[in-house]
DNA sequence: ATCCCTTCAATAATCGATTATTAGTGTTAT
DNA sequence: ATAACACTAATAATCGATTATTGAAGGGAT
């Protein structure tokens, strides 16, 4: 018999293609999947135990949020971005936030202060790099990036504007995951402390500018390298 | 019977997921139901003459478009947008489109020079008003007053932009479906072919000052107006 | 009469099986 | 030997039916 039980205690109360979902979307973006891969649903319901229903409408989701591509009549599968679509994104990303920035920072209260230093602390004393683990980031530290750069733009106040914030930083992820290999000689810590530095201190022009530089900087760490094979394992 | 069948016409081969999408697509934007309805599975499926899962995957990509929403254990719905809500995505577009427009002048060539000719011709010879039909724009006008729009940002170049400004203007036309009604004393007309002028005569501050007023006054006219009801009979 | 508990119908969510399409494999005619 | 065609697995897309959840209606007990 299944538990009628009384809500709240149990953590298991949700539908399964929201977990789904969720599973499919975090291993994408973790990289579980080269680029080019084609998402099987009858292998994923296997895996996941669930119907075909259920890791279909998951797909679509996931399509919906660019983190799948779908060729008609012949299922989905991981995109493979190309060098192009990257610094197309990267370009979107350098003309809409540090206009975000500048709301942000004519916007922004004594809370929003607060949440920029909080999220900056927690990005400067998370390691990039966990030492035993594979060559790229480490989960952690992804979290705390996005976080601090959201919460800089969250003054701005306006959901729409972060909801396009959230679309590009997820293709932007996506593309550094298969792009960007470990550049040690790159160290974002510097830029990121001039942008809380500059962000609470109220000077939207320097700010706007430290931005667009960490943007480009990024954008440039990622496209001006040498060739290499697209081949993964693990 | 199962259909599949030799599509009559057209060598039209779609997935019938397709074509259900478009329609619930296009009926939610035409204001076929009214925000807050239910959008339950069954009816649409028996109406459409499809399964579940058909309509099913086709709502979760609405959902994913904005144009529905999703209660968990609770089905899907038409969005009702607030008032605040409304006034956040008209903010989101003033915010965007007119750095979008900037980066059009800058980069245009003289194919989009003829493209904007164009649609600004098509937009202005349109009438906004079927005499005989409902008291709302014009199908065709609706979407002639799109391409302009949209023609006009194409100059940017950047398809990751031009996807964003997609999806801010199908929340924009639905807030605008339920939000606007006739007010014959507002005429973008004349608003539209400075908009011509200024873009092509390469006058980039002028321009954005001018997209900037017509988005302001759009947000204007739909915000400073009487209450009324929001019940909708179709 | 009000509140709480049970029962019940509507429908959301999920499943197992069916049909349709694609890409590959092998065959045959030139 | 090659190119067009038939055949065949693999799997994408769809369907019909089952299970689970919700909100409302009814039935005592206080």
């Amino acid at each position: 018999m299944t538990q009628t039980a009384h809500t709240s205690t149990s953590p298991g109360k949700q539908m399964l293609s929201e977990q789904v979902y969720t599973h499919l979307r975090d291993a994408i973006m973790r990289g579980d999947y080269a680029p080019g891969d084609a998402l099987k649903p009858q292998s994923l319901a296997k895996e996941q135990g669930v119907s075909l229903a259920v890791v279909r409408e998951s797909l679509v989701r996931v399509v919906g949020e660019g983190l799948a591509d779908r060729l008609p009549n012949r299922g989905f599968a991981v995109p493979a971005f190309s060098d192009r679509r990257w610094q197309e994104i990267a370009e979107a990303r350098r003309t809409i936030e540090p206009v975000m920035l500048r709301m942000s920072i004519e916007r922004g209260d004594v809370d929003w202060e607060a949440r920029v230093r909080a999220a900056h602390h927690r990005l400067a004393r998370t390691p990039a790099y966990v030492p035993g683990e594979g060559e790229y980031y480490s989960d952690a530290w992804a979290a705390a990036h996005r976080d601090f750069h959201r919460t800089l733009l969250e003054g701005c106040g306006n959901p729409v504007l972060l909801e396009t914030f959230d679309r590009m930083w997820i293709a932007s992820e996506l593309a550094r995951r298969w792009s960007a290999h470990r550049r040690p000689e790159r160290d974002g810590a510097p830029e990121h402390r001039r942008l809380e530095e500059t962000a609470l201190a109220r000077d939207a022009d320097a700010a706007a500018e430290v931005l667009t530089q960490h943007l480009t900087m990024t954008a440039v760490a990622l496209t001006d390298r040498p060739h290499h094979e697209p081949s993964v394992d693990a």
